[in-house]
DNA sequence: AATGATATTGATTAATTTTAACGATTAATT
DNA sequence: AATTAATCGTTAAAATTAATCAATATCATT
């Protein structure tokens, strides 16, 4: 049985007349009579009677012309579902992002979700070891995350953007109008900062430690937001890369003296995978944004 | 898209391994591989991700096979429907049965009724005219009536049996164990006949014809039960074919003198259209109680 | 007999399947 | 780490199978 036959016997089934039938479906009456025929061979049963110039559906041919139609509705509801999915009418997008992106997938966030209200967004906050398994077994279609390059297996990257490292008040500390900040000054200062897995940590204790300074740490957390909070009413800093802060009006971001360091963003895909026409619209919506 | 195709690719998503997958469906790997790739190329998306080795659902993939399965299971359902049909588990029958063929119908249904459970039968009393009727539109399978040869266009008729015309009475009637009854005695009884368009009341009509005799016809219906009933518990005589008593213990048929007269019963099926099995069955059904 | 329908037939075309060669990846062995 | 062997999916070409067409046969109706 084929969806074919099943076609010829539907349009035969509207019509009673093969040849009628036949011109509807593009073929000559030939084929279609032989396709019937064939079905019939196959349910072992026949499904018109043929009687004298004139056709007509059997009591099984009545029975199978609903089944039949019903499987051909499957069948155009099937490729509707997909054609959704070409369309972005439907689908969905799982976005994984590192603790130290979250601020800037927000701003992104709005404007992609209006622009196509059908795909349904997750988005899932983590450290990257977490999020990269994740990626690998398909749970995730991307993740934005800082990253160094090249260690990975398996996984492709796509650069997305540079960030200074900057230090990071409120606006409203003694220290706000700087125009720069050394290093020595920074190590006076009681500093709240990014725990281990930021690589903008990394950074910092790097340059401490080539000055032989011990930074004085008051807290240290993964979650930026809730630091970012911290910093916005307290008179204590931080360090982050520039952009981490975009959301915040009430932060300010100064450079550190010495050698410019940069913290590189991108995504990251799983290698040979079907990249979602959804994840590279948001992409696309992300670096509007940013 | 065929359901060719659609076996292959549910398959295929069942394995996750394409080479298996062929086995199951007892085709190469390659063509297992290349119909797939059809389906895609149908769809406009791919169903797979190959990632070296592996192959694994892709969205649209996970999305299709929910379709593909439910198509699967109607097309399972609607052959399931005809070999129901074929082996009586399910279907219908519609039988006509003219008045005078009443009493005979009856002591057949149960025990067909009894043997094919899953068949749900029609039985439609009616005049000849409106029954041929529908037997021609399909609304009725078989007919069975008594019947003159040859006057049907488009009409098979297979023949069933044969009863003799005779005189009916109650058991208790005076004349119940008379063993023939001559034309004349029959004029001076009081009779109940059934209407026109009953054969053996053409019959009765052209008897008493013959001897210029005016039958003393004291009620005429076409309704052979009700008559029965009456020539039961009256001392009013009918005249029917023999059988038509068939179920009626409380009467007696008494032959007519003169040349012996019989009923033919036949079974009309319509010209050409396949003969139900059902239908068939029943016949024999028929046949074995009479 | 002519007509209007489906069925059948043989030739042609198209599609499916297979075979075989290939490339990429993984696992095993050296 | 490098080499080898094995596994898997893809591709291209050949072989097989199936669908289609055009012409004709057949059948019931007019």
């Amino acid at each position: 049985m084929e969806l074919r036959q099943l076609n010829y016997f539907v349009k035969a089934a509207e019509h009673l007349h093969f040849t009628e039938a036949a011109g509807a479906c593009f073929v000559t009456q030939s084929t279609l009579s032989q396709q019937i025929k064939q079905l019939e061979e196959e349910l072992g049963m026949l499904l018109f009677d043929r009687i004298g110039k004139h056709v007509r559906l059997t009591e099984a041919g009545n029975v199978f012309l609903k089944h039949a139609r019903q499987i051909l509705r499957d069948v155009a509801k099937s490729k509707e579902a997909i054609s959704e999915l070409n369309s972005l009418a439907a689908g969905d997008l799982k976005i994984g992002v590192t603790y130290a992106f979250s601020s800037m997938v927000l701003p992104a966030l709005t404007p992609f979700s209006f622009k196509y209200p059908g795909i349904k967004i997750y988005v899932e906050y983590g450290p990257p070891e977490v999020l990269e398994l994740k990626l690998k077994g398909a749970e995730l279609d991307i993740i934005l995350t800082f990253h160094e390059e090249s260690d990975n297996e398996g996984l492709e990257m796509q650069p997305l953007f540079s960030s200074r490292i900057m230090m990071v008040v409120s606006k409203k500390h003694p220290l706000a109008a700087l125009k720069k900040i050394t290093v020595n000054e920074l190590g006076a200062l009681d500093l709240i900062l990014p725990g281990k897995g930021f690589s903008s940590r990394d950074y910092v204790n790097e340059i401490f430690r080539k000055k032989n300074i011990l930074p004085r740490v008051r807290i240290e957390m993964n979650e930026v937001n809730s630091l970012l909070s911290l910093v916005e009413n307290t008179s204590w800093v931080t360090v982050l890369n520039e952009k981490a802060i975009m959301t915040w009006d009430s932060l300010v971001a100064i450079p550190i003296a010495g050698k410019e360091r940069y913290k590189r963003a991108f995504i990251l895909w799983q290698k040979g995978v079907y990249k979602k026409k959804a994840a590279t619209l948001f992409i696309e919506e992300l670096s509007k944004v940013l």
